[in-house]
DNA sequence: AGGCGCGTTGCGCATCTTGCAACAGTCATT
DNA sequence: AATGACTGTTGCAAGATGCGCAACGCGCCT
């Protein structure tokens, strides 16, 4: 909406790739090298852009410190994280939080496993959205038609055999998924990886972001992981209580 | 430089403090609400501004993985990630690859300790620039007045009765850590914390990044910590020497 | 030396942004 | 239910602001 703000923005994603000199940053949006440069320069004051040794830009440091902060400001995350400490201490898996937002999904928290195989993921990272089981207890909970609309405009790669491979699978996944209360991804992102998760629900009972427990077959298998299926609802259960209100925890 | 990228980007720090409506961020700004709208929208467009259910503004998910792209494209990030991990593998200590850019010290890259009792600090979170053994050691490699000027510049918060007090012995540690080609933290930051580090140096020897073992004390004593200095400086420089093209790493 | 490639600057024109004022919802109050 | 206050939203005209051009400076390679 607004021309100079659009084009400094699309600068961004542009960098992101790799860094790029002023030359390959203006032909690529189609403006002038003055124009590219004035843009750059203020993205430069304000830290989201950085110049390196050999004069080429590359995202800069104020990105991460932003990214950094708007994290620590997501009140689930601050309120869920003790939980999902302690959960971790209890069953020793890995332990993701994740939230959905305009079409992806996010890990915003993790507890790392205390096994020393360990599953690769890191937060702010988008989550494969057709197969993981926090992406499903989050689109299962959406409107309707949105919930409709956006597993039409998704990709369906097939990570496994047991990926999901479209959207009416999708659909009707989400459908059980919703009606059940949680969610699995048995081996449908990497062979050998399996997740439980449960919803966590603010005061309106709309689903605001949910957790999971990971583990690699090599560990435990996926009958054995189930297992623990109650122990994740509790725990779901409670920073959904402190979340909405209703269980007022200790002070801080 | 160009106003209206300006102003748009200011917005960013200020949603980076909390959820704030259009007549805060236009008051924030000195605009008119008219204008903020404007701006919001063209941020919302590229993501990095959501727009919650009460209306209200946060800082959008796109800010997250472009912060993760970012770092994924680190060409020293890559290199080092192997080396770190199997330094960890060999002490069981939590490990750290940090970066000095534009006044900030940040970490890039962390492998969790082995031992239950764990540090707190996140990828991306910048580094208590005055304390850290590896932020003294990508501020020693500074020239001479850049190094002055920032330590002129800096606060000296008094973590511990151990943290640099100010300026002048900031650049006393650092000139004796430009000498020993190595640093430490005993203490500075958190009290029981102590760190060693070690740099990386590209092809022209200047300092690129930087990499630590930290452990808390009930772990080990720092005298036992400083037994791992040879092996940190041997990763380091396995490091500097693969980064600098010197030692080809085996093919990707 | 000469030429090429890149980043940088000043400037006039036109565009895009700005703030206004009026409108449309939503909520609380009377 | 009607009123008012509040917030977000739209269209518009005035002019400030960002635009591309062309020329310059600089380092690098031939």
């Amino acid at each position: 909406m607004s021309q100079t703000v659009d084009r400094a923005l699309s600068i961004l994603p542009l960098l992101a790739e790799g860094p790029a000199d002023l030359g390959q940053v203006a032909d690529r949006l189609g403006v002038h090298k003055s124009t590219a440069l004035r843009l750059l320069r203020t993205l430069h004051e304000h830290g989201l852009v950085y110049r390196q040794s050999d004069q080429r830009y590359r995202l800069g440091a104020r990105l991460f410190a932003l990214a950094q902060e708007a994290m620590e400001n997501l009140d689930v995350r601050e309120i869920a994280h003790a939980h999902l400490v302690r959960l971790n201490e209890q069953c020793g898996h890995t332990v993701h939080l994740a939230v959905y937002e305009e079409n992806e999904v996010l890990y915003i928290d993790k507890v790392e496993s205390r096994y020393p195989v360990r599953m690769y993921s890191r937060i702010g990272k988008p989550v494969a959205i057709t197969v993981a089981a926090v992406a499903k207890l989050l689109l299962a909970d959406l409107p309707e038609h949105e919930r409709r609309a956006l597993a039409e405009k998704l990709d369906y790669p097939m990570y496994t055999p047991r990926s999901t491979p479209h959207a009416a699978a999708f659909l009707q996944e989400l459908a059980a998924v919703r009606e059940q209360g949680w969610a699995t991804d048995l081996g449908g992102h990497e062979e050998s990886i399996n997740c439980v998760a449960a919803p966590i629900r603010g005061a309106d009972g709309r689903v605001v972001a949910a957790m999971s427990v990971s583990a690699p077959n090599v560990v435990v298998t996926a009958d054995e992981l189930l297992t623990l299926l109650p122990l994740v609802r509790r725990t779901a259960d409670a920073i959904s209580g402190e979340y909405s209100g209703r269980t007022p925890a200790e002070p801080t």
